[in-house]
DNA sequence: CTAACGGAAACTTTCGAAAGTTGCTATCGT
DNA sequence: ACGATAGCAACTTTCGAAAGTTTCCGTTAG
């Protein structure tokens, strides 16, 4: 992987770990300092961020952090609604019984990682968080089609930004996330396909109502 | 748009035009021969053709035009079959007038433009191709969600390669398509958005199939 | 005759300075 | 005091040469 790969991750990283906030501009003579490198090899990172839409360009106008906005969050979720499941239901009907057992271990995990961490009460842990995406990252993974595969990750991490951007979980979320994440390992050791496809969207137009709810300003 | 944006349009129509050969090689030197410009501009053009899945890069080895296989197609063929109609019925549901218009319009002039140009009696005209790209298009174009309506349109480019590469089309597919046509165009102006779903659906497999057929070595 | 090694050629990747563009500010005229 | 204009400053974009990689071929030793 070439260097313009690495300043790829780092800022990846970056703006879904919250160290960059939405919106804001993404000049190159910061970038350089910030992560020691040259203008090339950041443009070069900045555009491959452009298309999967963690970044945001205008002509002779630099880079900027996407904005997050209500609207967005409608549009982005309704598309998860839709490709998700779909994505979700050719992964219990095709998946073979490695990712099953995947999946069974992934929930493990999460169900095992305690949803606070030490400090706040408002956001959910890292570590929860971590588990989180790999629990439904390794749902998606079954599917054998690698283009449907990447669509719905690549919605998924969208859809990121605005998790870290909460404002707040409510308290009595947790058992109720936690009793859709059981249904949905239900769903796939059974076989089910129509009831996996029903839960998860399901449990994407619940999860996206928390975060409207958490949020200070009015939704569009 | 810049400069490396009027190369990424020109390689583009190059790759999908078949002056560019499936699992050719693009080598700076004769790029920036070709089309008179830099190594940096072609390279961001390349880039942003790797991410569209018109281009395949493999690290210091270069760039090359994405090759063409049985397997490929049958993945790509799945999953326009799964997305597409979704798309399409979404459109059906929620497009506005302005659409359903402009659908009538795209099938109108793909109706009355003939299939064979003066030349082959093989492959389908250029304006009957054109054409044929607007209608479908024009149908995806009412889903509301541009995310969806971008997922669905990025398959049917990556379709077009197929397109353009297939050896030959049967006689007997000009009317079976027509009619496969017509029928979409009714299930638009009805509103039956599951009728829609399920004849594109149809359509798709049904033009796969004469792509495969037409080939000469044998399906994976 | 085969295999390993060395070296050169061709190409990709990276870099940073030059050129171009935009938006702001200060000055001048009314 | 207000508006227009010219110049400036900051930043983006582009370019092509330098550096780094891989591949291939010819040579030599076994």
């Amino acid at each position: 992987m070439g260097k313009s790969g690495e300043i790829y991750e780092r800022l990846r990283t970056d703006i879904l770990g919250g160290r960059l906030t939405p919106g804001q501009r993404l000049k190159f003579p910061d970038l350089c300092a910030r992560y020691g490198t040259s203008v090339g090899a950041a443009r070069e990172a900045l555009t491959r961020l452009v298309t999967e839409g963690l970044v945001a360009s205008q002509s002779n106008h630099g880079f900027t952090v996407v904005s997050l906005s209500y609207g967005d969050l409608a549009e982005l979720t309704s598309a998860r609604r839709e490709v998700e499941p779909l994505v979700f239901a050719m992964a219990v009907r095709e998946g073979d019984m490695a990712w099953e057992a995947a999946v069974v271990a992934a929930h493990h995990v999460l169900a095992r990682t305690p949803f606070f961490g030490e400090g706040s009460r408002e956001h959910p842990s890292a570590a929860w968080s971590a588990a989180h995406t790999a629990f439904h990252l390794a749902l998606l993974e079954g599917c054998p089609n690698r283009r449907l595969r990447s669509i719905a990750c690549g919605l998924r991490e969208e859809a990121e930004l605005y998790r870290t951007w909460a404002v707040s979980y409510g308290q009595e979320s947790e058992e109720e996330i936690a009793l859709e994440h059981r249904g949905l390992l239900e769903a796939v050791v059974e076989r089910d396909a129509v009831s996996a496809a029903e839960r998860l969207r399901h449990h994407i137009s619940h999860t996206a109502r928390l975060l409207i709810k958490g949020a200070t300003d009015t939704p569009a």
